[in-house]
DNA sequence: AGCACGCCGACT
DNA sequence: GTCGGCGTGCTC
């Protein structure tokens, strides 16, 4: 017998199979999907078996198998297809496909036999008369207390070996084992009360419960506040009623207990949790409870589409604009396409939920490719919060550069009434730059082409991008002028004027404040506690967050995002804008919002202050349409970088124009051109955008420059496929 | 990814 | 004459 072995080695240059003798031994043991050793070279590496057949024409001397890793296997035959086909459609090597579908402990090379967590239990070693005949005779009410308990509950978890517990080991009355113990236990906290469900909710959760058994895609368009959990776990509850298993994805950055608690009250541990602040081992444990069947749902970020659940009735992604769904280095999938393919093999319902969906997704619902459910009000019949503009040109003038006094008196108004309010300001830092006034200078980044920004808690400079840090200078560089100005506003400085301006406690969150572990979670539920009544911070307050007592929300400066050249800048102006204001008034009390912007006239912002996402979606379209971008049209963005410009530009123009040459005359192909971030880290990034609709020899073409670029050293080559930034 | 093979420069 | 530079190519 022969197996076809993928290597893990992740090079496309060995992206294809190996075959190897079966050993005799290993016959009725091997299994497609499973890991094997096998000497590969000169050394010992790890596989996938990915095929077991009889006859082979073989041209060389095979060498066998060495041995199994595995007893079962770990990829089955949906994961097998699903890793083929992400390796397809995003231009990586199967194995890459396969090793990011796997928790990383389950990579190969890592060895992990020791790596699960042992803890001892004792049980019962004789039949429970022997133990009541025991308990009758015996005098030490220690020893009984355990015994009652035994016979109770089976068995015991301790910790160490009392006395007690020696004796009855030595008189042979019970015994010690060792058992695999899971690290993480997500526990509710129980505060979560169950509500009932509004015509809107029931009628969603009807239309999709009595067609569990079909794979439609759902685009569940529903306003902030109208309560879209609840619709999933209904979904999710009638799908685990039925005996199938249920897989609910949310942006990590939403992964918080505040979410995560109202499905552990609901479905206890029948849940298995992955996100990025658990350890590999950790996620390695709650991907066992998944393998062996002991949990029916899974909820996590990203990667956890890959759960390898048997038998799933639905599948649901939460917040569906988010752009975490999309891995932003190789292998580059979207986790959205994965749930499409695992829901066409189950046969199960996607659902893709947000109020503010992506343009893509918004078109498919108009051309019925998916099916558009609405929740058009809030679940508790509140109106969605006041949005007023302030018009920053006009309040400059008058002095006021950060708060205008629109939004002072509203700030004050909030705090006199002991309710919360929420400021985004969408810059980290304390300000976007320092600048010589004398000469000009702006203090850049030696490796970037990006000014510096200034952080006062460190006293420090730092490039957001490449992470170059320095003292501040006392001198300007060029003119020794000691008078530097520092211009632009973070979320640091914004911090110092309103604890000056307000007598309040502010709590601060931007990736600054929250890149310790737990630290993110810490700022929410003590904002939550009202041990804080302003929580400022950069957009990744603007999501998913309920606080029931926060009132008042404040936009810095709305125009931060529209800056961005990138032809989805509008949509996330407006997504960002309505997500924000959707955090105000969300329990009884109204919330009201103030949006500070130098473009009042711009249709992100005033679509956004009318909570109209229709007639932006059509403006919005309409634009598309013109400059041929997507949804109209596919994008593919070809990346060139390199540590020598002229090498990156030479090759770069090189190409555009074989890309030019070698693709449907009704493609178009922009660049060439220098990268919004050009320079980062001392490597200069160039990039060539290709527009298209139908185009049958474009990825061969796709497939032969990444081919030709993989061999080059000093030149770096990526495409990515539908990307979600330009 | 490793590791060997291989064809040209400065050394005991 | 040889040690070693890392360019090229192969691994069932």
């Amino acid at each position: 017998m022969y197996a076809d072995v993928l290597v893990e080695i992740p090079s496309k240059k060995i992206d294809n199979t190996f075959t190897y003798l079966i050993p005799s031994h290993l016959k009725d043991k091997i299994q497609v999907g499973i890991r094997v050793k096998v000497s590969f070279g000169k050394q010992v590496l790890e596989g996938f078996v990915l095929k077991i057949y009889d006859n082979y024409a073989s041209k060389y001397e095979l060498k066998e198998i060495l041995e199994l890793v595995d007893e079962k296997p770990i990829l089955n035959e949906e994961m097998l297809m699903l890793g083929e086909e992400i390796a397809k459609t995003t231009l990586c090597s199967k194995i890459s496909a396969y090793q990011v579908m796997l928790p990383k402990a389950l990579k190969a090379k890592i060895k992990n036999k020791s790596n699960i967590k042992q803890v001892k239990v004792i049980s019962l070693a004789k039949s429970n008369e022997e133990i009541k005949d025991y308990l009758l005779k015996c005098r030490y009410p220690k020893q009984k207390q355990l015994l009652e308990k035994l016979i109770e509950d089976d068995e015991i978890v301790i910790n160490n070996l009392d006395s007690c517990i020696t004796t009855l080991l030595k008189h042979g009355l019970i015994k010690l084992s060792l058992k695999e113990d899971y690290r993480y236990l997500a526990h509710a906290s129980g505060n979560y009360h169950k509500v009932v469900l509004n015509n809107d909710q029931q009628k969603v959760v009807d239309t999709i419960t009595s067609n569990l058994n079909k794979s439609d895609t759902y685009l569940l368009y529903g306003v902030t506040g109208s309560g879209k959990t609840e619709v999933y776990m209904e979904i999710i509850k009638e799908v685990i009623n039925q005996g199938k298993t249920a897989i609910m994805l949310v942006p990590e950055i939403s992964l918080t207990p505040q979410i995560t608690d109202r499905f552990l009250t609901l479905f206890g541990n029948n849940i298995a949790l992955l996100h990025s602040g658990l350890s590999d081992s950790e996620k390695y444990d709650e991907y066992r409870k998944i393998m062996r069947k002991e949990v029916k749902i899974v909820i996590g970020a990203r990667s956890a589409i890959f759960a390898p659940l048997l038998d799933i009735g639905v599948i649901i992604i939460d917040e569906e604009h988010s752009t975490s769904y999309k891995q932003d280095n190789h292998p580059r999938y979207n986790a959205k396409d994965v749930a499409l393919l695992r829901s066409k093999y189950h046969n199960c319902p996607l659902i893709l939920g947000s109020a503010t969906p992506t343009l893509e997704s918004f078109a498919k619902a108009g051309n019925h490719v998916y099916q558009l459910l609405t929740l058009p009000k809030r679940a508790n019949n509140n109106p969605l919060p006041l949005v007023t503009l302030v018009d920053m040109k006009k309040e400059t003038e008058k002095g006021n550069y950060v708060l205008s006094s629109l939004l002072k008196e509203k700030i004050a108004n909030t705090l006199a009434k002991d309710e919360q309010i929420i400021l985004l300001l969408n810059r980290r830092g304390y300000s976007s730059m320092l600048t010589c006034p004398l000469c000009g200078n702006v203090v850049k980044c030696p490796r970037c082409d990006i000014s510096l920004t200034y952080h006062k808690t460190s006293d420090m400079l730092r490039c957001h991008y490449c992470g170059y840090n320095r003292k501040k200078p006392q001198k300007c560089d060029k003119c020794g002028s000691e008078d530097l100005k520092d211009y632009g506003l973070g979320t640091q400085k914004l911090e110092e004027i309103i604890k000056n301006t307000f007598n309040c406690r502010v709590v601060r969150m931007d990736v600054d404040t929250t890149y310790q572990k737990g630290a993110h979670e810490k700022i929410i539920s003590d904002f939550a506690q009202h041990k804080y009544d302003i929580l400022l911070g950069t957009q990744m307050i603007a999501k998913g967050l309920d606080f029931p007592l926060v009132t008042l929300v404040g936009v810095i400066n709305a125009d931060t995002t529209l800056m961005i050249p990138d032809y989805r800048s509008s949509e996330r102006t407006f997504e960002l804008l309505s997500q924000i204001s959707g955090r105000a008034g969300r329990s009884n009390r109204p919330g009201e919002v103030i949006i500070q912007t130098f473009n009042n006239e711009h249709y992100s912002i005033k679509y956004a202050k009318q909570h109209d996402y229709l007639s932006f979606y059509k403006e919005e379209m309409k634009i598309r349409k013109i400059l041929k971008y997507s949804p109209y049209y596919y994008i593919i963005l070809v990346s060139i970088a390199s540590k020598n410009y002229e090498k990156g530009f030479k090759e770069a123009t090189k190409i555009g124009d074989y890309l030019r040459k070698n693709v449907s005359n009704d493609t178009i192909i922009l660049g060439p051109t220098m990268a919004n971030m050009f320079k980062i880290n001392n490597i200069y990034h160039f990039q060539c955008i290709i527009k298209y609709r139908y185009d049958d020899i474009l990825k061969d073409t796709l497939i032969k420059i990444d081919e030709r670029y993989k061999e080059e050293r000093d030149i770096d080559v990526y495409i990515d496929i539908d990307p979600i930034k330009i």
